[in-house]
DNA sequence: TTTACTGCAAACATTTTGCAGATGT
DNA sequence: ACATCTGCAAAATGTTTGCAGTAAA
């Protein structure tokens, strides 16, 4: 859940060029409730009719995961969607499958996990990707 | 790492139909060393002149998921590829990045960390995916 | 013999690329 | 001014589907 400014913000203070069509997609992230796909973001772009190419879409959000405004998720269907999120340096998000929305969550615990898995089987585990899915505290009423 | 007969076997107990194209599918996995993308396997079959369709192909491995004797899983790349896995209840899989072989972990300390997520974000967890990068033994050796 | 399964080719979906022109800095 | 960025359309990928024919049970 990031709004426009930061992403903007992001593409300055990283060096790169702050144009206006780069802030369109930063406006159509901001104003996305939980999870989206490239193609979410083509489409409100249509229909906004703020004439973005599909290819401008794609470069931007694969820019803001390089800075890490937003980052790429595999949902359970095995869509890539993606997720606006702060760019703290290592996290994970919990997903709500009823609404789409998820939660940034910082350290959790993984590290002993980890360690577990790597004392067990032997390798050395250099990364790690988790995502969890639920249902948040508004969609339990 | 599953071998084709543990996965004909599977075909066979869920009540499917043994057929040749999948048993086919099933040695091509068998004869694979770590994970392995839908391409990978519709070009062994092309190599071995198995005159498999790409379609069987796809089909087969959907049945192998379901069955639980194949997972899918999303590489850090964003490329969707399967790796053979003993159909127990519920594991993760460790793969070496320089070998791309995989190997399942079962309960390693998740429970904790589900539970500190829900307790942290007020979600009720139902679903999770970990999946772990690293060097196996053999390619640190 | 019945119905599930297969191969093919075409449809579909998703992401990338080449390039001429527009535009931030 | 000049390199970066954009839009377009085409290409490259990845996956699914319809259907007539084939084969497992």
């Amino acid at each position: 859940m990031s709004d426009a400014a930061t992403l903007v913000r992001a593409i300055d203070a990283a060096g790169h060029r702050v144009t206006e069509p780069r802030r369109r997609v930063a406006d159509l992230i901001a104003g996305r409730d939980g999870h989206f796909t490239a193609a979410d973001l083509v489409e409100d772009a249509r229909g906004r009719r703020l004439g973005l190419g599909r290819a401008t879409i794609f470069r931007a959000l694969d820019l803001f995961a390089e800075l890490g405004v937003v980052e790429r998720v595999d949902l359970p269907t095995g869509d890539h969607a993606y997720v606006g999120c702060e760019p703290i340096r290592h996290h994970h998000h919990v997903i709500c499958t009823v609404c789409g929305r998820s939660t940034d969550v910082e350290d959790c615990g993984m590290r002993e996990v980890v360690d577990e898995v790597a004392r067990r089987t032997g390798y050395r585990v250099d990364a790690h990707r988790l995502e969890l899915f639920g249902t948040c505290p508004e969609c339990r009423g």
